[in-house]
DNA sequence: GACTTGTCATCAGTGATACTTATGTGGCGT
DNA sequence: ACGCCACATAAGTATCACTGATGACAAGTC
């Protein structure tokens, strides 16, 4: 079970073709149907079916395990090199969509006045994909948005050793069409909103999944699902009665009333890869300072 | 960054000597050395100071990644190959001190009555190395106790796709020396005892950084460190006044009164990496069911 | 201080093996 | 039925991962 095989057999896996893997490898596809060969009597079980290439369980099961075992690795590799590399004169910040708004413009200024030849880039990306790219070294800070109890760090997919750091908290909210029952609330406990229908909005709001692990509860099914990052449409949704959505409350933004969430608050966090004194260390005091 | 360099290197790094290493990888010296050699040169960077051998910062951070990295992908092998492979009719459990009391005995019975050659292994572990030895396949089953909130999973070290299932919980007690000011209070937030001095027991009660962990404190400073799994040696200490004591009530047994602690649960949870249908099934369900 | 000893680095040689090129084979569409 | 596409297999080669021998260096011994 070598590393190379492994690698090949993702591509394969994602590409779903020997060829093209072959392609994106530089590899032969000789060489690819090989590896796939080696992987396979190494394991003593087929991984793939062939014509169509597809995964069978042995396969998925071994994908599931590859795909973190491969960027666990790259995260290695960028761990080390980093404590031993200049500090690179660029800055790449990822961000989730919920998480650009705490200062992160004041921050970046303040990195630019600084530093006026560092022309930063700040990518928008999934939840998921921040800390992978974090640890990999593909980007310098990252800043993930979550649901989670107050004293509880946010959940993150465990990709090695990385640093997380609160830079913004704020109560959470559920956004309730008018003359709801439950409008005016003082308070109101999740667990209580299990069984009602939301609006599955995963790049502007929570994720639904995220919010059945933060309450514990198995419930929050979808009405509508929200493919988009733009919170006022959310809101337009959510008050036109599509169903519930829970938000920090200053992005409500005075647009609309919220009844507030106790127990649970919604959090950016700064993330980084052990800080050295680049423009990356700049912009992390300029957050969290 | 081949899987066999970084073998050898976590080799090396344990044996604190290149011919160690390389008799128990069954290498010459000469192969060692390359290993070590190539990985440098790929990462650019002194991992080892040699004679005396020893880790550079870079070697120290590159075996925080391969140490588990290592671990995974034997996890990931054993996971796939007992997808394939019939269950085996042996069974060995994993288990830490405090889990040991909860039912195992009687479900070990109820195994022996319906396999009766199958003769278990019982194997008392280190918290940390059960979910391990469960991933990698040295364990059949695991199980582990540990302190958290009701309705969270315990935190475990994460090394690949296991499923936990809660098979016994029960309130948790400060064990106080009698005359102590607290004594005899109904709740008591594990927070407000953060700045007592506890007795350091990581085999026989929670260890304390598990403590920091779950009250979100960094306080639990330790007055003394008991080392070893007997809970009465450790409830007699706490009563002399040698420093608190968390324990799951059960285990005060009587013998001595604890302070309840509201919020958090001592649970002990069952450990496996999917089940087939061997004695770890029958054993599983004995102790779930 | 020379000698011995133990340990890691280096070198040259060789056997394994990881690739390529070329060819075989089976399913699928026309 | 036929050709076409995609994966499997075979044969050949070039690389490189090992071994064995030797060198270099530090520490301990007399």
């Amino acid at each position: 079970m070598d590393t190379h095989l492994l690698r090949t057999f993702v591509a394969v896996a994602r590409h779903g073709s020997f060829t093209a893997a072959a392609t994106e490898l530089g590899y032969t596809q000789s060489a690819v149907s090989q590896h796939v060969a080696a992987l396979e009597t190494d394991l003593r079980t087929p991984l793939l079916r062939r014509r169509p290439v597809a995964l069978t369980d042995a396969g998925a099961r071994l994908l599931e395990h590859a795909e973190p075992l491969l960027l666990r690795l790259a995260a290695a590799r960028a761990d080390v090199t980093r404590l031993v590399a200049a500090p690179a004169e660029h800055l790449v910040v990822g961000a989730s969509a919920l998480a650009l708004g705490g200062g992160l413009a004041g921050a970046l200024a303040a990195v630019r006045s600084r530093r006026p030849l560092v022309s930063p880039t700040v990518r928008v990306l999934e939840r998921t994909e921040i800390a992978a790219r974090v640890a990999d070294g593909t980007l310098d800070l990252g800043l993930v948005d979550g649901v989670a109890a107050p004293t509880d760090p946010l959940p993150l997919p465990d990709v090695g050793p990385l640093s997380a750091v609160a830079v913004a908290q704020a109560p959470l909210a559920v956004l309730l069409p008018p003359g709801h029952p439950l409008e005016g609330r003082r308070g109101l406990r999740l667990a209580d909103l299990a069984d009602a229908r939301w609006i599955d909005a995963p790049e502007a709001a929570m994720p639904l999944d995220r919010l059945r692990a933060a309450s514990g509860s198995d419930g929050f099914r979808p009405s509508l699902r929200y493919e988009g990052t733009d919170v006022r449409g959310l809101i337009a949704l959510a008050l036109a009665g599509h169903g519930l959505a829970l938000l920090p409350e200053p992005a409500l933004d005075g647009v609309a009333a919220g009844v507030p969430v106790p127990r649970l608050v919604h959090r950016v966090e700064l993330l980084h890869g052990g800080l050295t004194d680049g423009p990356a260390a700049l912009l992390a005091a300029a957050l969290t300072g």
